[in-house]
DNA sequence: CTGAAAGCGCTTACAG
DNA sequence: CTGAAAGCGCTTACAG
């Protein structure tokens, strides 16, 4: 029974208390710095004692406090991620490559939501206040400003995908020209003229890059593009795609090919040119981008880009642990990592009727 | 500079030291304690050494540690969630639900993931050495045992629909029975009489709980199930819906409707029939379960049932803090909560050909 | 090989 | 209203 100060009110302790080492020392009869010491290890401690130790300590369900090593160590191992959204097809598998490798070095993950730039501040608060050792930030919208304050903190941040260009500094991308490229040639070889591209306002560096990526490939097979075939929705869902569709049948020329930022926008651009009696792949060839699972269970399937969502966590993962192990007294070297992946082709893209 | 005892060498400090209390009492020119209280507005210090011990502290950019914190109060604020993958369009979307309770209450998170059983004990091991507060598993496969390991040391946990029927305090259903019944009688009001049920035999709990609406559905309306129309795929993926469909097929007297036990499976199932040359739901009637965002971008647009994912989620972290909340000496009241989810008519059923 | 001591950054009962 | 002291559960330089 014990008076607190803070709620003035007593208390009746119910829930079990945890072992401690001085609880091992005690009953093994040895001071808790040997404990300490046996409990990891340590080559100093005598072999007998060290197994007798580590025997008790597993009876008496011993589980160390990672909160009080961390006070001492002033190392959490544990790394902070920060998503816009848990549920994000992209994201959630990038976290799963992430998870993995953090999982495999025994380090632990904290998760905050952005929810879209609502609640930077408040996650950010929260991961420098547990004192994570670094952060892996896959909100698309966060900016230079947060990373300064980071680093006045002393932790190191990897950035994934990040929709602003400026930052250059530990940064995970992905090769977002080489995909609009690979992507728009592959329609022009299946004898596609009229390609049109359906970019994403919201997405930033990544939209324009792999419309970069649709003029290349114009270019390279001499072909010149037609500025009306270029739009842009204000986002990047299936409702855009379906606005972006409609907008280009419209058209007094409408194209025979479409490109769309992403494959939920693909999706919702064939749902809408189905609606209104169209063919895919017959009337239009539609390709989309990332190859989130479903794509693959659409009607037609579609012909999409493997982003390598995976290997991007990884990538992340491991970049974090580069910064961290990195005991040379320089600073962190920044870098960028830049992934590639490949074109899948499915049925939605076929060559032109006539 | 610096010796080190666990890896002999010597260390240089590069990083920047994070303030503390005492720094800012130094700068104020107070005891350590009168900080600590001005910083949590506690009420016996004065209204102006309060306002000027926040201010340096601003001033000096401190960021408590919650590391310290947590050692002396032994409570972290922090609730552990376990997973089998996050990239599960399930359970990723029941984290968005857990993740904005737990953000709005101030508690951070903690995220592993138990990998399908494969992870189980290094999860749950990392959560208690890091004091979580308290545990919300929403890992299908974890056991009765699990959860003992967890009460012996303290840590309350929350099931989110966990296969095994067998724990039954502290968990968060959906009411699979009823969503099993919904499906199966828009099925037979359509007109359907030959209906069938694909389910998945990892899912347990679940899958038996649609099995056993679809049953009560049929007794209702006065018809009898015809035992092979109830098959059992070994997964729930879209293979296993493929599989479904083909074996269906093969029957003398094939079903015109098929209720299958998730969304990727009825997709599976669809794409089968319709690479077979069938129309959906000309031929075949599809429903599918969970409303998974494509469901709805598919062609046909899947009917399902809505599954409150997010709802799910939220519901299990206000149980989490409704067992962290409760100072009753009682131990905690145990609880479970069923939540139910609607139909979802789309056009993948309609009324049978003949 | 082992132990006593100090300290990580906080909170809080107690004394003034 | 403020401060000195103890302590949360560990780690580790130092002394024996």
């Amino acid at each position: 029974m014990l008076f607190c100060e803070q709620c003035t009110r007593v208390h009746y302790e119910v829930v079990p208390v945890p072992v401690t080492i001085k609880d091992i020392a005690r009953a093994a009869r040895m001071s808790h710095s040997t404990v300490s010491r046996a409990l990891r290890n340590h080559p100093s401690v005598s072999a007998e004692t060290t197994a007798r130790i580590q025997r008790i300590a597993e009876e008496m369900g011993y589980v160390p406090s990672a909160v009080a090593r961390s006070l001492k160590t002033s190392r959490t191992r544990v790394i902070g991620v920060i998503v816009n959204r848990i549920a994000d097809p992209f994201f959630s598998r990038v976290l799963d490559g992430i998870q993995d490798v953090v999982q495999d070095r025994t380090y632990s993950l904290f998760l905050a939501s952005a929810n879209y730039g609502l609640n930077d501040d408040q996650a950010i608060q929260a991961m420098v206040e547990r004192r994570i050792d670094g952060l892996i930030i896959c909100a698309t919208y966060m900016t230079r400003e947060y990373r300064e304050r980071l680093d006045r903190q002393g932790v190191p941040s990897v950035l994934v995908h990040n929709r602003s260009a400026e930052d250059a500094e530990n940064a995970i991308y992905h090769d977002d020209i080489f995909g609009g490229q690979q992507m728009t040639r592959h329609l022009i070889d299946l004898g596609h003229r009229r390609i049109a591209y359906l970019g994403n306002a919201h997405a930033g560096r990544s939209s324009h890059e792999r419309l970069q990526g649709y003029r290349m490939a114009h270019a390279e097979a001499g072909l010149s593009v037609r500025e009306d075939y270029v739009l842009e929705a204000n986002s990047g869902t299936a409702q855009s795609g379906a606005w972006g569709a409609s907008t280009l049948m419209a058209l007094s020329e409408p194209p025979t090919a479409l490109f769309c930022y992403n494959d939920l926008m693909a999706i919702g651009a064939m749902s809408a040119l189905q609606k209104a009696g169209l063919q895919v792949p017959g009337d239009w060839s539609i390709v989309g981008f990332d190859n989130i699972t479903l794509s693959a269970f659409v009607n037609p399937p579609l012909t999409t880009f493997d982003q390598p969502k995976y290997r991007l966590g990884q990538q992340a993962a491991r970049m974090m642990f580069d910064l961290l192990d990195d005991d040379s007294e320089a600073a962190p070297r920044p870098g960028i990592v830049i992934l590639r992946g490949s074109l899948l082709a499915r049925e939605s893209a076929a060559p032109p009727a006539e």
